[in-house]
DNA sequence: AGGTCGACCTGGCAGC
DNA sequence: TGCTGCCAGGTCGACC
């Protein structure tokens, strides 16, 4: 999926293309995508004002005028693009009209995404469950300390885990150790103080840079206005084993780790 | 409780 | 060309 700098720069984006707009219309090609009755779906969103757009980990979190809302994952494959015609391709799974006359289209190839509408965010399990954002203040070294103390599992799956911290996927995890100079295969309460400030360090820039370039496409990932991000080319080891490392010029290497690849250097990263 | 693994899906691509 | 198997950025429930 999109991870947290993609979702945040199509908050951004959206904000200033749906803000304010009414939902016209909805129509529904693909009804596995909506996580509730599709009846229900369309008759909480039919006729709504959308008052505001947030991220909160990998969610699009969009307010209503009756103070429900309506959030979005788009999880790995999912698009919400902005676009003044009507559904022309068939990854369109969901398109909203708006008062604007333009659409707002759901896509998603694998269909993972999920879409409702809620009273209260804490109905949904993933927000009851995820850790703090990253790049906001309860994510402090201090707190850091206190969380990796007794964490035995390694620090690459600790960094992707939403109920640790919210918004860091596969990519990112990855580019992040690679900055911090740690290995991913490192018990996260083996990381000694220092380590520990440099992972926090790496943790914001690497994420808040991300955003500076709206993000990484590999494949899928599209802002609102259906472009990729400019991140690719500031990727310095997902996708590139093989490759000469950027530091050290070793070769880098992929490895599995609970199933996801993961990518290092094993000569600067300890 | 802490940690790991498959399931959920489709499509692109490498290899034969 | 056409098949098969593998891989893909996330999340969650089942299991040990």
């Amino acid at each position: 999926m999109p991870e947290l700098p993609e979702v945040e720069t199509i908050a951004r984006d959206l904000r200033d293309k749906i803000i304010g707009q009414k939902v016209k219309n909805i129509d529904v090609y693909d009804a596995r995508v909506v996580r509730q009755p599709v009846e229900e779906f369309t008759r909480a969103l039919k006729g709504r004002r959308l008052n505001s757009i947030a991220r909160r980990g990998k969610a699009l979190v969009i307010e209503l005028d009756n103070r429900h809302y309506f959030v979005v994952q788009l999880m790995m494959t999912g698009q919400l693009i902005d676009s003044p015609r009507p559904r022309q391709d068939k990854l369109t799974k969901v398109s909203f009209r708006l008062s604007s006359g333009r659409y707002l289209h759901y896509n998603d190839q694998r269909l993972f995404g999920r879409l409702q509408t809620v009273d209260d965010l804490k109905r949904i399990p993933y927000f009851q469950k995820l850790g703090p954002e990253p790049l906001k203040g309860q994510f402090s070294v201090p707190w850091l300390v206190e969380k990796l103390r007794g964490k035995k599992v390694p620090i690459k799956a600790l960094l992707m885990d939403h109920t640790f911290v919210a918004g860091i996927g596969n990519i990112y995890a990855s580019e992040i150790l690679f900055q911090s100079r740690i290995n991913p295969k490192r018990p996260a309460h083996r990381l000694n103080e220092e380590e520990i400030e440099t992972l926090h360090a790496a943790t914001r820039k690497v994420l808040a840079e991300a955003i500076r370039w709206r993000g990484t496409s590999m494949n899928n990932y599209r802002d609102a206005n259906g472009e990729k991000g400019g991140f690719m080319g500031r990727i310095k080891v997902y996708g590139r084993e093989n490759q000469g490392c950027s530091r050290c010029k070793t070769v880098l290497t992929k490895i599995l780790q609970r199933g996801r690849s993961t990518f290092y250097c094993p000569t600067c990263q300890r």
